[in-house]
DNA sequence: ATGCAGATAATCT
DNA sequence: GATTATCTGCATG
């Protein structure tokens, strides 16, 4: 039959700089429980003193601590106060970087993912296919990753529910860089990859200063008089 | 199609 | 107390 066989990706895979796998990471295949998601678009942090827009640029905290862990495994953070997004640790352990999964097309459990993704209240429309995991916290709804994901190993073990795949990754001509999106420095680094002309690749976003409340301002903020 | 504002809490200074 | 590796809904053209 024409099924053909996922080969797991080894975890020496990983162990290199992130820049460096995060371009080779697009096209392959992760999968957890009944979801599988071929990445589109990725994201490269550095490590300790080399990358201001890391999490681990001040060194380690308890929150980053995965980062400095073994490469091959998942780095499960929450921001925004409602948000979790996913990486894969890079390189041997002690040195803190990895690449954030950005957005991916679904190739398997679609209904799984879209029944996660769909609100319990709203959404009387029907989710585009597209956008199952079109940004990087939708992505990590749709596999079913959460704060207790956090440390998970994703090298294929034959027990584990995570792993990754090699896929068949694109076209090289098609694979296209440039700055990574919504963070405040390190603006020109060009660690964001992603698959181009790919639908299910998210738009850039640019780092937006979030004013302050007007409650917050209220006092000495007023210029020369 | 694009743009803005609000949500909401862990984390770090 | 400020910031945040974001998403959604509602507004407008």
């Amino acid at each position: 039959m024409g099924g053909r066989i996922l080969k797991p990706l080894p975890r020496s895979f990983f162990d290199r700089p992130s820049h460096e796998v995060a371009p080779d990471l697009l096209g392959r295949v992760l999968v957890h429980g009944p979801v599988a998601l071929r990445l589109t678009e990725v994201e490269a942090y550095g490590g300790p003193g080399e990358d201001p827009a890391a999490h681990t640029y001040r060194g380690k905290t308890p929150r980053n601590a995965v980062m400095f862990g073994p490469p091959g495994h998942l780095y499960v953070y929450f921001t925004y106060g409602m948000h979790y997004c996913a990486n894969l640790v890079c390189l041997p352990e002690d040195h803190g970087s990895a690449v954030l999964l950005r957005a991916g097309e679904i190739v398997e459990g679609a209904d799984t993912a879209r029944s996660r993704r769909t609100a319990p209240g709203a959404a009387a429309r029907r989710l585009p296919e597209r956008d199952l995991a079109r940004g990087p916290a939708r992505l990590a709804v749709a596999l079913g990753l959460h704060r207790e994901h956090n440390g998970l190993d994703a090298i294929h073990t034959g027990s584990g529910a995570l792993a990754v795949y090699a896929g068949e990754p694109p076209e090289p001509g098609l694979v296209r860089s440039g700055p990574r999106t919504g963070i405040s420095t390190a603006k020109d680094v060009p660690w964001r990859f992603w698959i181009d002309g790919d639908p299910t690749v998210s738009p850039y976003k640019a780092h937006v200063p979030r004013r302050r409340s007007a409650a917050a301002t209220s006092v000495g903020d007023t210029p020369s008089s």
